[in-house]
DNA sequence: GCGTTATGTAACTATCCCGGTTACGATTGG
DNA sequence: CCAATCGTAACCGGGATAGTTACATAACGC
């Protein structure tokens, strides 16, 4: 399906900001690790602000640093925030509406493709940040903090 | 993700088929509801064939059909026979193996999308051709067979 | 056997997307 | 002012997708 990583970016960049937090990292600084070109982290990081995840600063001793707890962020959320898309694409030319199948298929396939999004985004929402830095570090390199 | 509609001509041609169970349909008649080119048809139920899914005969009166009943098909099988890709791609170029982060996410990534893909495919599994077809026409054109 | 109808598949093409790159203005801190 | 950093536009190369043409192969009816 998608041929493109920007999700998987996306969770490592995070991870990164994660396991930092609350420091703020540059996008030269986090592109080193993905082994990328900053603008393609910075593009990125673009949408994860918008989605209100992550919050910058221009400027010397700038950089980005999360905007919630790593507990708080789910993979839903950089999910959502990177991809635009729905997971299937149905074509760009609609079925013909002469034929009885054609003409109910769009429909159709809408609601089957949004059920199956639907059970893979519920999945994606029980993961955190949290859990992740804990899995890829095996501790928390930050303070917690309660709730 | 994915920008590609393989899966969405996939279940349409499907659905065709098995609304006409057991008759045998031309790529050329299928690529009449679907709107696009009998070769793109073709290809399309070579893979499905490859998945033991479907059967074609040449020449003269020739065409496809299913080789089980539409009950027996489930949207599980039709993507499996269609997605040879992963539904999360990692980066081409794999991360930075002198950073720690870097070093275990390929691993922790590929942990995270399995599971995810799991619970798109557990999904997946739980429609059958049969449901599409009745919520396609209300009501099943083919004899019904106990199982 | 011949003609017709299909499949099976290779090859070519136009279009689009993704990721990498350069460039440069704007912003911030020292 | 200078250095560091973001923000973003612009361009490019490679690869995927889907549409198209072409043609060899296969099966059926006459």
């Amino acid at each position: 399906m998608n041929t493109n990583s920007q999700f998987a970016v996306a969770i490592h960049t995070m991870t990164m900001l994660a396991c930092r937090y609350p420091e703020a990292l540059t996008s030269e600084f986090i592109s080193c690790s993905v082994i990328t070109n900053p603008v393609v982290i910075r593009r990125l990081l673009g949408d994860l602000r918008r989605a209100g995840l992550v919050e910058s600063r221009s400027g010397n001793g700038g950089g980005w640093r999360l905007r919630k707890l790593p507990h708080q962020i789910t993979l839903l959320d950089c999910y959502k925030a990177v991809q635009e898309d729905p997971l299937f694409s149905l074509p760009t030319q609609p079925p013909n509406p002469h034929c009885a199948i054609g003409r109910s298929m769009t429909k159709a396939l809408r609601g089957l493709f949004d059920e199956a999004e639907s059970a893979l985004e519920e999945r994606l929402a029980q993961t955190t940040l949290e859990q992740i830095v804990n899995g890829v570090t095996g501790e928390m390199p930050y303070k917690k903090v309660d709730k």
